[in-house]
DNA sequence: CCGTACTTTCAAAGCGCTTTGGGTGGCGCA
DNA sequence: TGCGCCACCCAAAGCGCTTTGAAAGTACGG
């Protein structure tokens, strides 16, 4: 049933059809009463392909994800992301689009989808230090939310953070009230925002501290299970390693776990462990009791606020940028005890 | 620059762009290079939202994930599936569009999807046993293509699933042939088709070994770490229990593996664990060496099967159901051992 | 040189919707 | 009675493309 039959079964034009179901003012109460039970009645569904033509915007937000050749590596953290944003794509009716993408054709991407009116609008996942994509996108005055944020980049833009400095500081911080300075991190890639900034942190609560950090106890790499095992077990084999740790993913964290028994040290007896943690739905910290200390931000809610923020931005045009920044809860469980006597 | 002014500037009516661009036969040659250097040039994008229309047809894929109210989880392994699909599907010239939904309005988000036009085809992920989704899709004439399959469902279908019987049945049988006789399993929620069919397989290798299968060896639930956990340490809480079990999800063996170093049991030796492995990006199960003992079956490589397949599908309208079975490889890594003696 | 058969190009009619720019007809008011 | 003003509805244009049906141009055999 299309809006012509429809219109022509009521005895109206396809104007009249069109403004009741759109909520138009210029129809009568009974006529649009009218028009709405039988459009329900016959189950009529506008073809939102025709309606994104007239109207000309496609109701779709674009995610693209890169995945880069060397590390082809699909972020887990993203499955979660995508559930928040999604529920308020839905709720709001829009449709999510997932694009795939080697890493170096990303904007290539971005400049089809615009030009062909594919979406409204993209989120940017994982910002570098001085991600390319943002001037990128706002030149091409396409609007975008970026979740993290690009420290180098100048041109101001709306994002959704987690105070990662801050969370790495009172990680570090804590840890160091339990008694430990020699602290390692394990941390992501470094060209990384996040990766960056939690580094900054970690160092700032380091040296106002007056603690030195050994650039053995540092590592950035790829947050893998695989990489934070490797990642821990070096950092134990230098003498006089740490006796604590910061870990910037709970999938590393579990690598950690891993090298920390095949060492045959306990963790938060021999070894304190804070890890982030992106409150995943399949990786909970625990329940009442966490498993880890953890520095905790909900992805899922992150996905939640940059979905309600770039819908904002869509329908708003020309709002200035807006952005959110999330703190972390430090959450103290199981992983983190007083620093080993010598 | 639209199909209008691109005709224009070349001196020439819409058709014969639009013919030269699309490869049709009645094009002069030399006109066709024409007209492709100048949209080169031009960099003349066809708007998809038209061509959509104009066609009948939306060169989109949908995937609709279900997030029930209860246990709101993303399955982890979707991102690695949808990495693998997303790759063909950019290849071949297809838009992934991504739905969360309830699990309940399920039905109702395909036959829009359907009515409107939005999509061509859909992956249908998560079959339970008796799934109503696929005679539903089959009705609608939408075509589909199952990740997994559904036992008790008459109707035929396109799937896409690995040998999941056969996976436990050798994973047991290994076990078994290294000496274990009581042995558990650790599985995902019962009324999904993949758990029955692995706790299938398990039983049938223990039977044609003679052996009996306690049921309070047997967990079923959602795959998560603390499932994992919770479910190993409940295991062991009984007198004469397993020395070995096998693991539906690499994720709840994170959590067994916890459980048993808290007991002071040690994978591979006081246990052993055969754990199923998707394969996953990140949480890679070792390098060279296994971690694990595991029955590996890539879900990104499903994810490129089912996108050919339904690719496939829709390009070739009435073409019959196809399937694909994957067989599972037994990977040996340090997870298991011979039983320990009484 | 004409008729036939291609080849190449075009104008115009969709695809299903929104939206502009009128038309009615009824009402109040002078 | 005549005028203006609403409230309500409509026809038609347009969104940017594909595709049908026809026309113009070219080639060739008779």
């Amino acid at each position: 049933m299309n809006l012509k039959q429809l219109s022509e079964t009521l005895g109206l034009s396809q104007t009249t059809v069109s403004r009741a179901l759109n909520g138009y003012p210029e129809v009568a109460e009974a006529t649009r009463l009218r028009v709405q039970q039988a459009a329900r009645r016959y189950g009529y569904q506008p073809n939102i392909g025709a309606q994104r033509l007239a109207r000309g915007h496609s109701r779709t937000i674009g995610h693209v994800i890169p995945l880069s050749t060397q590390h082809e590596m699909v972020n887990p953290v993203f499955a979660d992301f995508i559930a928040g944003a999604g529920e308020r794509y839905s709720a709001a009716g829009y449709d999510m689009q997932l694009t795939i993408v080697e890493d170096r054709r990303e904007e290539e991407i971005y400049e089809e989808m615009k030009s062909q009116g594919k979406v409204d609008g993209v989120i940017v996942h994982g910002p570098l230090m001085d991600d390319p994509r943002i001037p990128f996108l706002a030149e091409l005055a396409l609007p975008f939310v970026v979740h993290g944020r690009a420290s180098d980049c100048k041109t101001p833009y709306s994002w959704v953070d987690v105070n990662n400095v801050r969370a790495f500081e009172r990680a570090t911080e804590f840890l160091i009230s339990l008694g430990h300075s020699r602290i390692g991190i394990i941390n992501g890639l470094e060209h990384m925002d996040f990766a960056h900034r939690r580094l900054h942190g970690y160092e700032a609560a380091m040296s106002s501290a007056g603690l030195t950090s050994d650039p053995a106890w540092h590592y950035a790499g790829e947050m893998t299970e695989i990489n934070g095992y490797r990642a821990m077990k070096d950092i134990l084999s230098h003498s006089g390693h740490p006796t604590a740790v910061v870990v910037s993913s709970y999938i590393s964290t579990l690598g950690v776990r891993r090298a920390l028994d095949e060492a045959g040290l306990k963790v938060g007896r021999d070894v304190s462990v804070i890890t982030f943690d992106d409150d995943l739905s399949y990786l909970r910290n625990g329940e009442d009791i966490p498993i880890y200390t953890a520095i905790r931000s909900s992805v899922r809610q992150a996905g939640r606020l940059s979905a309600d923020m770039l819908i904002h931005q869509i329908e708003n045009p020309g709002s200035p940028p807006t952005n959110h920044l999330l703190e972390a809860a430090l959450i103290v469980g199981g992983s983190t005890g007083p620093a080993p006597q010598e």
